[in-house]
DNA sequence: TGAAATGTTGGGGCG
DNA sequence: ACGCCCCAACATTTC
């Protein structure tokens, strides 16, 4: 009778999942571990929080159904683990591997103490297409332009089968933790009441919500995933952070449409090409591990941001009045989640207009989505200063008006998040100053704020801070 | 995965 | 019929 433990992260998923499949099959005991390694009263509530509760309780659920259970801790892990190996004859230790820097970092101390104690410790790759480290340019770098990333990764995916565990072994008694003491959902106020009817955390959502994407979104994915009124992204991000799917089964299941479909092959290719951007995000923060606080470019170091806290106050709460930049930031509230279109559209005008470091934005946004991994999230944000690496040029800045127009142009998305300008005609839906008095049926400055800024006068603006770094 | 400024072209009005 | 101007419409350059 062998013993093992697993320890589920970012993989709250039983299917296709490599190193559950091989704790399974390899021990005929087994834990089922998941760790808080905050103290309780430190732990900050976010959107991702509310998920972890729900995907958490899911999990668990669904191991009841095999005669197993979720066993729950709150600690250092290395403590952790030395109670639950004095308490138990523990032969071996599964997991899969996380890829921020600190994680990284943990895991490797207790891999290494682990393998001191005599325990076999194996960890395996569930959560990316490829290893950061497997993605190497000619040179052996890492590659710090997407296109041929990205063209790498593909000529060299080796699909793997998938894992599917028949055998279940059999529970591991031991005492954990109640995940009602957790207290991960927020009360007073209950900012996350919206959020169950968006969202279905746990594995068995995420597979409907792929299995929706394949069938009804697909098909027409490149020209209608940039309209913010139209539901047709996949919308599998939150999932994938929390590894309740894993992206095989999703680019498997893609290349099977592909071949079914090859009308529709510039759809599939655009989409796992999103997939892609996943994978060179991680690898630039593997590769830059300081990508959540310095600049990818140096000479970055010399933009004179603003310290405007009020302009931070008024973009996070939607009430900068540019109706599609608030509309984004207040479905980024509601939902926990927000249009990628309008996340480029909001960031933009963060930085460029606002001239609000960008570390600013990434922080409200690690707090608030529900999908924020540490490295798209970050390696996004400095794409869109133009710090980052393979990033947008600097003189590419958005003005917010004509991308409304552009990506809403019925103002159905705008109508949707801000109330106030529901019965504001087309016309004016994205710049209602300009409208005649009288023709708004509101009033600005009264009903919907005055525009924070003047975007022409901030674009000049922008254009000559970055003229000055540039070449420093 | 921009937008503004500037340049070019060509049709129509008009003397 | 011709030259001239105006100005959309489109193309190119620049930030």
């Amino acid at each position: 009778m062998s013993k093992a433990i697993f320890w589920f992260r970012q993989d709250l998923r039983l299917f296709d999942n490599p190193a559950l499949y091989k704790a399974c099959q390899n021990h005929s005991e087994i834990i089922l571990l998941y760790i808080q390694d905050k103290p309780l009263n430190k732990v900050k509530k976010t959107a991702q929080s509310w998920w972890l509760h729900h995907s958490l309780k899911k999990l668990s659920e669904s191991l009841q159904a095999h005669q197993l259970s979720l066993t729950l801790k709150t600690g250092q892990v290395e403590e952790i683990f030395q109670e639950l190996l004095s308490t138990n004859q523990i032969d071996a230790v599964y997991w899969n591997r996380c890829y921020e820097p600190m994680q990284i970092d943990r895991d490797q101390k207790l891999k290494s103490w682990l393998k001191q104690k005599k325990v076999h410790t194996e960890s395996f790759n569930g959560f990316l297409l490829n290893e950061p480290w497997e993605v190497l340019n000619q040179q052996g770098g890492h590659y710090k332009v997407f296109t041929p990333f990205w063209k790498q990764c593909l000529k060299q995916m080796n699909i793997k089968p998938e894992a599917h565990i028949t055998q279940w072994p059999k529970a591991l008694n031991c005492d954990g933790e109640n995940l009602e003491d957790w207290q991960l959902l927020p009360e007073n106020p209950n900012w996350a009441q919206d959020f169950s009817s968006y969202w279905s955390p746990g594995e068995e959502g995420a597979q409907q919500k792929l299995q929706a994407f394949i069938n009804n979104k697909l098909y027409h994915y490149k020209e209608a995933r940039n309209n913010p009124a139209v539901q047709a992204t996949s919308c599998l991000s939150p999932h994938l952070h929390f590894g309740e799917i894993s992206p095989w089964k999703i680019y498997r299941v893609c290349c099977q449409y592909q071949l079914q479909h090859p009308e529709h092959d510039l759809n599939t290719q655009h989409f796992m090409s999103e997939m892609g951007w996943r994978e060179f995000s991680y690898s630039l923060l593997y590769y830059f591990p300081k990508l959540t606080t310095d600049n990818f470019r140096p000479e970055f170091d010399q933009f004179p941001w603003h310290q405007y806290p009020e302009g931070l106050e008024r973009w996070k709460h939607g009430q900068t009045g540019y109706p599609i930049v608030d509309a984004g930031m207040r479905e980024l509230w509601h939902t926990g989640t927000m249009h990628n279109r309008v996340r480029m559209i909001v960031a933009s005008f963060l930085i460029k207009d606002l001239f609000i470091d960008w570390r600013e934005g990434a922080k409200w946004f690690d707090l608030t989505l529900l999908d924020a991994d540490m490295a798209s999230n970050y390696a996004s944000w400095q794409w869109v200063a133009g710090s980052g690496a393979d990033a947008a040029p600097y003189f590419r800045i958005f003005n917010p008006c004509l991308q409304g127009e552009k990506f809403d142009p019925q103002g159905a998305y705008v109508r949707t998040w801000v109330k106030e300008l529901e019965l504001v005609p087309n016309k004016w839906i994205h710049h209602p100053w300009d409208a005649p008095s009288g023709s708004l049926g509101i009033t600005l400055g009264l009903d919907y704020p005055h525009p924070i800024v003047d975007h022409n006068q901030a674009r000049h603006k922008a254009l000559a801070y970055y003229q000055k770094i540039k070449g420093q």
